[in-house]
DNA sequence: TATGAATGAGCGTTCATTCAT
DNA sequence: TATGAATGAACGCTCATTCAT
């Protein structure tokens, strides 16, 4: 599991509490966490800046509840994909699902993770973020790995620009996407999938 | 041309200049705008905060001044490319490669673009940022349109959907894009294209 | 009325705010708006600089707010004066006995007033600065070519010079007025009516 | 003598020194002191800021030898009307014709020693702002109540306040007096002794 | 639970001054 | 004589955080 286990102070609401966060994240999505202040985030809250440490220890550790939130929710999916026992190709198309999903309902959270991990991961309460980020190389590179060796995937394929090309336009999409726009996850999925695997050329 | 023509502090010794705001784009791009102090970028390079003012007006301007001349750079190379009237495909391929040479160059102020600009084009004297984004928006959109027409792209794709993630992948590489690496600009930018107009499972 | 409509952070303690209101206006008539720091009002009031911007925007908003609650209180007490339908030389009689009440009452406020406002009126929300010079003037030079017309004022009389000299002194007395004192407001006004309208040398 | 007798970086040629001096005065007259910075003199001087540590050793030694060269001269013209052995109210009148000439010749030195020589005068450089206030309230004190004792002024005169009177509307006028005017500095001298002397009030 | 008031560290910036050239 | 570049101290201000109520 992501996150620190010492909790901090626990609220007696936890309601409350997801609430605050929901709104913290929406904040720090939008202006960038150091650039957001406790007092942005209280005045949204409809509160006052001091009153936010009744419900968390500190700025940083709104930040870290986010995102382990966030990564705990996603390995868990990621886990099931993984265990499923699937092809290559069937694998990616998985990951890259369930990934447009995660962005679907936690939104503000992947754009934070992808905007501040990097500077983030240096202290050391966040070390799962590097973690996480391990683990997540190994599920797509092993993936298309595989895919090589197995010829599912072009013999010529330099996995490892591969990756990053992934994972980036995945995660980057989090800075566009609108949930309830035009095109549900899955949708949005398909068509990179579409994309990534037979490219924007027509195959006759 | 992009940037602030009331030009600072224009000291007769531009080379002095440009090594500062060399200095400062790398401490902007490690540590993010927000988060850099000015005494971090005095620092570097070897004087105290207060100095840095002989050279510029505010650290607005150096992050201006970066941001304005790389994107003067680059669309000098876009231009370039969009006036030599190549077919779809190979004006994809040259905008590609055009790209990847300008994060070769200019890493740190890709990386600074990638990151901030969302954020500074808010501020007035910022405004060259959201411009350039729609030619760059234009150029393309344009070109995937247009090969859509002609055919030598899938009647299927979802363009906008197209353009997001080819202007994401390719400035996103320069968050980990390393010049002096094993892979020339010109070389990732083939891989990069053959992937994206091929796909990367094998046609046959 | 004087000042900005968009008070600053209204807290609900006014007292607090005029006590530091008071306190700044003690340093700044002292030292001069300039050369006061906001650290020395801090310091007078007990308390470290920051903790001032939770009562107040800014120094400069502190020097508004007693420039203008200084001429919103003189206005209320020459406007009375002048609805009051006396005759030229009983209206400068009222007018200098209204002014040495103010010095007695906000001796502070009128000396940064004297010192301070010709900086302060460049400013845009210091506007209002001028705007009560051009009253000021009004009143009392109308007053002065009133009586002249009159004949209650000598006919060789240049009215602007008087009113000039008629404004200076009083005001300038700020600088050295001491509340308190062994001559009370009304006192130092009758003796100073009384030499600028019959002199300093003996009528027989 | 006023000033400091330790002189400064003494340049070789004077008359640049004193085309700097005045340029120096102007600023400080119409910025005020503490609010005029070295950089906008030397502006002013067409030279840049470092330059003028050539010519003065800081920019208070500037104001110190502005001041101090206003002083000197005004107390020449004084002792003189002083040794006269005129009566008292051809003292005053005396006095101040010759104030106003100073202010004619001086007009900015003696703007600046009306606004700042009480800040001044705390530095022990500037001992002799406090010496001359000292005399030259002897000198129109001593002139008043001797005045009073011949019986040329009025028995019931507040000497003190009359001297205060006298003293700070001669000195403010600085503030509007324009050189150049309709009105000569002999010319307003005339109205101004003969508004204090007798009156505004017709004597018949 | 939340407020009102304060802390203290640090930030971007200014400016008088210095000094090698 | 003047410049270009730098110093270093201080300034106005911000902000995460604390705490008595």
């Amino acid at each position: 599991m992501s996150g620190n286990s010492k909790k901090t102070t626990v609220s007696p609401s936890p309601e409350r509490r997801r609430e605050l966060l929901s709104t913290a994240a929406e904040v720090f999505a939008a202006q960038g966490y150091n650039a957001t202040t406790v007092r942005r985030i209280a005045d949204e809250a409809g509160m006052l800046a001091g009153s936010l440490y009744y419900h968390f220890d500190s700025k940083e550790s709104m930040v870290d509840e986010i995102l382990s939130t966030f990564l705990d929710e996603l390995w868990a999916g990621y886990d099931e994909v993984l265990r499923a026992g699937l092809g290559p190709r069937e694998t990616i198309e998985a990951l890259v699902t369930e990934s447009f999903r995660e962005i679907d309902r936690h939104r503000a959270a992947v754009a934070i993770y992808q905007k501040e991990s990097r500077q983030l991961a240096a202290l050391p309460r966040f070390g799962y973020l590097t973690d996480s980020q391990r683990r997540f190389e190994g599920a797509w590179l092993g993936t298309l790995e595989r895919g090589v060796a197995d010829g599912v995937f072009r013999a010529d394929l330099d996995t490892r620009l591969a990756y990053r090309f992934l994972r980036d336009t995945v995660w980057v999409a989090a800075s566009w996407y609108r949930p309830g726009g035009q095109h549900s996850p899955e949708e949005i999925a398909r068509q990179y999938v579409s994309m990534v695997l037979d490219g924007i050329t027509p195959r006759d």
